[in-house]
DNA sequence: AATGAATGAGCCTTCATTCAT
DNA sequence: CATGAATGAAGGCTCATTCAT
């Protein structure tokens, strides 16, 4: 039963109430199924049904697949860069190991919660490949905090240095996401001195 | 000894000249499809057409898409790890520094030279992910690699440094793969004294 | 009242007037490639052109070959017994010559209406073979509407004539397929007299 | 050297002793094969490998697949031939009654013997049904013996006789062949009756 | 907006049959 | 004759995307 409608102002709102809620469900059954079936896996088909909604209501808001997980991606992307801010702040009273151990913390917390993130940034096509792009701007977000805490590096210093962070991150990941693997705490601490290890090497005293 | 017992979804093998240069042709289009265009992209029809063969001769040896990945895969991992054993022997004479640094070599070559290996470990579906128990393999060789480095260290430790190691030489090989990457020879040399400074850390006296 | 369980094998049903039209041409044009060309000898891709539809559009109702055939028999095979319940009241009244001719008359007629009944029936593969429980449920039917005429007759002896009537309306059904033969009307009328034979023979005074 | 070619779809005769055993093997299997998955599920690679020759081989003999059906067929209607020959003769001593036994004992142990003749003839696709002029013959065949029993009859008569004295046969052996029916033995007496009481009233005095 | 039907290119795979050795 | 590789038309089925209601 549908209530009368109100004024075309007032009516408005619940409309777009309603669609928010829409997207946020099918980005949510998006999530889930990329992390189920990866990217190729996934069909637009099962989104839809998963959030409860019809296939052309998917490609109301999401014309395409690709862009459906560019979306999700980017949602991710901002998430992440929120947390990295509270990065910039306190850190300069950490040392180097400290400043490695928040990192690795909060980059495992943060894939823990968004698991969809990481399987698409590896799964999406290649050409499509927006992965790159996100991971491009996620390199210059850790450059930038590693030029903060080492301001005598020049350019190149830094980025190699974010890109070999970057590396041990997703290897991280990698550890995290592996099923049955035996000794994972450990082998994620051990990554976690590696880092440590490494960013005192470059960047220590 | 194998046994030669043929299940579901291995290749057949060629009994004659004409075969078995149809195989290995057929392999080697394989390998650059998927290194394309990764294993769901790629297609049957193309690889065939790309060997110069009809489609027919490509199922008559290879009964599956997924039975053709297994076999490039099983063909890379075989050489990898006859690689490998070069390790054994001489490496007693080296630093551990020396260690890291010629294994660096070896894999970074060994995945220029076979581009399709990393290509297919990564994206060949969960399910029948053939690259896992590859991975695993290719992580006990490690294992027992540093173990003979540190026979004082516990199964538990040589097994996470194995995972470490595996994880920073997976991160060098996408470096590797990145397009358009600047300074890369700069950020694979990083990587390689991150290594180094771990293994140090670890297995160092 | 039946359950919304659509097991993956079994056909979507239609939720729009557009629809429900589409499924019952592409019924009908599947009875028709059914009945010229046997369940393997059909053609998805047929059906769906002689329905006047897009492959795709086939598939949306029927996931499978399978699904379609075993659609197109229950369909049938509720007709059939819906004409059988008239058999239940009147019956009483009959010789149990009479009974078997109105039931003779009736499967001849019923197969002419629905020629891909039976060429279904008899050619689906084996394992799938719905064909089977298809059969089975008649077969009970028939083994009701006998036993309720020799109320007298055990179970066994019921059922045992209810095979004996089921294989007897399946040759006359054949003899009325069979192309071109000659003194078909004649052969049918001998099938119906076998039939009044034995049944008067089991179950006559 | 080839001999002037026999008609196209014909099996090829073989002229050594090894061929013979070949032939016969490459029957063997075949026969298996269409018992088991009818002739469409059946394989001319199956039935070669089961043969234990390689697929050139059984083309050496059967040009098609149809041939190879067709020469499975024929070899046993000419064994069904000879054993109903033996009807020829003593039968005048038997009732109708006797006669009806003989021939539902010989029939059934027939096909208990040969199963793949009655898959072969039911699953033969229609244009090729090379079933249909089998049937013909087996009728013939009937029909005279049944017109030796009863000369005053018209031809007519004996043939729509042989029509259904056919069917009921055919009925029986779907008896023998159905899986795990309840009471087979019971429902093949009582086929066995029902023919009976058929010719006793047609032919009987 | 929402819904669900429509579309069709394209994918993987099968298999009867032919051919070169 | 034997063998096994070669061939390619054809089949079942999927799925992103568009459209009409």
């Amino acid at each position: 039963m549908r209530m009368p409608s109100q004024n075309s102002t007032a009516a408005r709102k619940p409309q777009r109430q309603r669609g928010h809620d829409r997207v946020a469900a099918l980005l949510e059954a998006a999530g889930a199924c990329f992390v189920e079936k990866g990217y190729e896996g996934t069909t637009m088909t099962e989104v839809a049904a998963r959030a409860g909604a019809a296939i052309g209501s998917l490609y109301q808001f999401f014309p395409t697949k690709e862009a459906l997980a560019r979306a999700l991606l980017e949602q991710y992307a901002q998430a992440l860069y929120a947390e990295l801010e509270k990065f910039t702040e306190p850190s300069a009273n950490w040392t180097i190991e400290e400043w490695a151990e928040q990192l690795c913390t909060l980059l495992i917390a943060f894939r823990k919660r968004h698991r969809a993130f990481m399987s698409l940034v590896e799964s999406m096509p290649r050409p499509a490949a927006d992965g790159l792009s996100i991971r491009r701007r996620l390199r210059a977000e850790l450059q930038a905090l590693l030029a903060r805490r080492a301001p005598h590096r020049s350019d190149e210093e830094t980025y190699a240095a974010a890109v070999v962070v970057q590396q041990m991150m997703k290897g991280a990941a990698a550890i995290q996401e592996e099923p049955n693997m035996p000794g994972r705490q450990a082998a994620l601490l051990q990554m976690q001195y590696a880092m440590q290890r490494y960013l005192h090497g470059v960047f220590g005293k």
